[in-house]
DNA sequence: ACCAGCCTGACAACCGATTGCCAAAATCTG
DNA sequence: CAGATTTTGGCAATCGGTTGTCAGGCTGGT
């Protein structure tokens, strides 16, 4: 089939368009943007030579001449945890349902390298999802208000954010381990300037108080499996019980550590995570955790950044979106040893 | 601090960096670009301006300019198959210490998604790098001929690439076997498109035939956790007492499901993954699999295809990198059950 | 048939750089 | 000190579109 253009390797522009319909180049512009500003016989041969022609508009000069680039960045502090996966097949789902390209950026846990990458993304993008900032709320601020921007789990004011809802579900952690003997619990914390370990904290600590258990904190760690070992020494080493854990990665290194300790899980120690991420169903034990729809919440920040950048779409523009979550029951949590 | 330019909203751009010095926006751009065209004096005028104003250049229009983009493709079938975590990692280290942004794409395990991207990103990208590419070798070699392309375990004439030589520990893993006892074990076979499910296959019965033991392949099965199912159902009716399955994911799935049997592994089934992905360290067992330096292989990529877009920098043009792997034995293999 | 007014499509400026070409200036040479 | 050579920096075209402005053609009303 000779259906390419005979034409040279250099792809099709506008100009050819023009030339082969006998047009001025602006004529064909406004056929395919808005094509009722053009007569209809002439769109349609338009629409036609461009076709043929093979044309694809070059997404440089339009977002040059049209200051729109099409793109979006989401910003994740490391591409290799897997509670972010789904996170990210959401957002490139749904952006590339609405035509928008993805650009994704691991920040490295960094607060500097989120705020140059940021920097960059003014120009280059139209809009930026920031999942899990490290920034600090006015730093954060500022970059929201120079570009249109949604948040992931972290709360600033005139931010519009999707929240993951993991506090609500800390209640129900601790009935969960108190119904099962526990009095004397852990919270294993993530990085120091990760808000939403702030946040489940002070939920947990909050449902502590009112029901007379004993919480107490300990870390900070690093939301990697490694520091697992660390952090189940320490939660050995207090005496507690029952560990409700900044997230999976951490647990799944407790599990670990406590397993080469010689110690039994739950038997000697109970572990709740929290995200729910891949492998916490098949680790050793499956992990008890909380679970959240990730991947439609990567969706919903993609939704609310869109209507962000066409503000006309109408579409009630919520600034707020919570998603909910819940426990997950599995083999890490067991009976309280009568010690 | 001040150092916020008074000037307004609009950033700064090369003219009126060209105005404040009293020069054309050219010199601007050439001090900034080559430095050695341009007076000493007048550079570093210019170069003290640019910081003073807060200076960035619009990759649009440098992209729109000069043909290069500073962007790089990267094409994965799945984004949240935890084997690309690694690479995609080092691809982005890698491309960022270059100075180059990296465009993510999941292409969904579909050759139609993946000829669409890449015919997008022939406008909008430097180069492409390519993992486990899903399209035939006629659509590939035609892509590559269109746009420096760099593919990761995907071997086509012409085309540079990283292979993650999982083929030459086969014989490893299957003497591994052959040593516990096991002499009649099945190839859990990944996507019949997958080029790299075939060569491990291929080297695998080579290895079989010449040390005389039964190997059978099973399959297809798509490469996730939840094939696992149907794999171990499989392999179990196959009547073997080992398998090595074409990857983690699916290995994990099967440990899963014969627990589920009431199975017990590796008493009544040797496991052998690939890729040591997150997770196989562990899962119940601890998966016996196949190791490779992955996100090494990213780096190699990128520097594959940067020597491809700077042919002038040097260093040796190899267009064919092996990644070397060895096994890793854990806990899913153990001798074979008298039976 | 005449004039107002709407359609249609062309012209040209512009987005923010890069780059070939050329002239002025500076330096070197004899 | 004149002529040759090298620097240095400006002009203007170009990349591929978008968009404001405007003139001419067509329509309709009277």
């Amino acid at each position: 089939m000779a259906t390419q253009p005979v034409a040279a390797g250099r792809p099709a522009t506008i100009h050819d368009i023009a030339a082969l319909c006998g047009v001025a180049a602006s004529t064909v512009s406004r056929a395919l943007a808005n094509p009722d500003r053009v007569n209809i016989r002439t769109r349609e041969r338009i629409q036609a030579a461009a076709v043929e022609l093979n044309y694809t508009p070059n997404s440089q000069a339009k977002a040059l001449s049209s200051g729109r680039t099409g793109a979006v960045g989401v910003l994740v502090p490391d591409i290799t945890n897997p509670f972010y996966f789904d996170l990210i097949r959401g957002t490139q789902l749904q952006l590339k349902a609405a035509g928008y390209t993805q650009l994704l950026v691991d920040t490295e846990e960094s607060d500097e390298v989120e705020a140059s990458t940021l920097e960059q993304l003014r120009k280059s993008a139209d809009g930026v999802i920031v999942a899990a900032s490290r920034l600090n709320d006015e730093a954060l601020a500022a970059a929201a208000a120079s570009m249109p921007m949604v948040t992931v789990n972290r709360d600033v004011d005139g931010v519009p954010a999707v929240i993951i809802d993991t506090p609500s579900a800390m209640p129900q952690a601790l009935d969960h381990l108190i119904s099962l003997g526990h009095t004397s619990v852990a919270y294993v914390s993530g990085p120091a300037v990760s808000q939403s370990s702030a946040r489940r904290w002070a939920a947990l600590s909050a449902a502590a108080e009112s029901r007379g258990v004993d919480v107490r904190i300990i870390g900070p760690f690093a939301p990697k499996t490694q520091s697992g070992a660390a952090a189940a020494d320490a939660a050995v080493h207090s005496g507690v019980t029952a560990c409700i854990v900044f997230n999976d990665l951490i647990a799944i290194g407790m599990l670990q550590r406590l397993r080469e300790r010689g110690l039994r899980v739950p038997e000697d120690m109970s572990i709740v995570g929290c995200d729910d991420i891949f492998g916490a169903d098949f680790c050793n034990p499956p992990l008890t955790t909380m679970s959240s729809p990730i991947e439609q919440a990567g969706r919903v920040a993609v939704s609310m950044l869109l209507a962000q950048l066409n503000p006309l779409a109408g579409g009630g523009n919520r600034n707020r979106s919570v998603m909910p979550t819940h426990l997950t029951v599995r083999g890490s949590t067991g009976p309280a040893s009568p010690n």
